[in-house]
DNA sequence: ACCTGAACACCGTTCAAGT
DNA sequence: ACCTGAACACCGTTCAAGT
């Protein structure tokens, strides 16, 4: 079968859903398979370009059907469904945060991004950053929000709101409201603050 | 002696400083202390205790000297400096975005973060999801900077600007510009927003 | 082209026993 | 209180050799 490489990213994937990304390891993907672990050095370079592979799947179609709307809303549709595909696997975020951006999807969400917020009126390069910057914020709110829900399923959780005899505030505010909720204002304060670029 | 705890962060980083944290082994900083492994158990439950001790390390004094101004001009100055303390460890946001907020110097940074925000006029709720955001953008773009440093330093270091025939436009802008303008940028997309929450 | 066999060079962590 | 000795249960990766 010529469909190798294609059915070691399922299986992988299958993997981290089941037992998280710290379990998955080359060997025990390699015995789910029915195969040496060395084989699989055959189809990647190496553990790294797997994970890659991985992350690049979590965004197929992601561009197929893109929503409509103004820039803004655009945006801000495009962003609730990257944190929710990247929910939507056991340490998702984690795993596409190792990652470099250079896989296709990867690279079509980039664009897309990109042409959204230079339709919008931003220059080339600030719409890349601004780009990035979005990025950034999805990605490390989502790590978070599953480093919790990793922490409450594995039993023993509670927030420590002080620390030393300190209060920890952050703690307190971020583990206590809906995570959506703090999404979308985080969401919103990006927004407003490229409004507020375009007005100048 | 009974510093050893200390003594054992200090090492520690020593060692990533040197070699990275990927070379940064339990076994290899138990060698350079002159122990055993398994003597570093006393002092620290796991490894990850270990890089929460060494991220908060990397605080130690950024409260102590605060910078003065507005709260706007408190905000950017102390983001561009908690920038500047990670890009000054090597791997130094990478290690940091690893652990969890519970460690006293990290605390007290959010803590103030917390309080200059709503001292400026934004909900404690608020303020607290808003200083996270920032957060998650220095880190995001720290790792991801340090990424580009690691990757120059081992030599091969092409953008490819182009993948499967399609144009990478993130990459393109992101490997081309400043990566100080563009943390400038992104910082004030963010203060933007926040000045915009306040007028309503 | 694709995989096996078998090895190399490591890991983090535990824990009785020592001092 | 602090560390040793020694083990347990693993890792990612390489590479000649097979088919």
């Amino acid at each position: 079968m010529r469909l190798r490489r294609e059915r070691v990213v399922d299986v992988a994937i299958a993997l981290l859903d089941a037992d998280g990304l710290d379990a998955l390891t080359m060997r025990k993907l390699a015995a789910r398979l029915g195969v040496q672990p060395g084989a699989l050095y055959w189809h990647f370079a190496g553990k790294q370009a797997l994970l890659d592979a991985m992350a690049d799947r979590f965004l197929e179609d992601f561009t197929a059907d893109w929503p409509a709307g103004s820039w803004d809303e655009q945006f801000a549709a495009a962003s609730w469904r990257l944190r929710q595909v990247l929910l939507s696997h056991r340490d998702g975020a984690r795993v596409m945060a190792g990652t470099y951006v250079a896989e296709p999807n990867t690279v079509l969400l980039g664009n897309r991004a990109i042409e959204i917020l230079q339709a919008a009126g931003l220059p080339p390069d600030r719409a890349g950053w601004a780009a990035f910057a979005a990025f950034h914020f999805v990605l490390g709110h989502t790590i978070e929000e599953q480093a919790q829900l990793e922490l409450a399923g594995r039993g023993a959780w509670e927030p420590k709101l002080t620390v030393d005899g300190i209060e920890n505030k952050l703690a307190a505010t971020a583990f206590t409201a809906d995570p959506a909720e703090r999404f979308g204002y985080g969401l919103q304060l990006f927004l407003d603050g490229i409004r507020q670029q375009l007005a100048r």
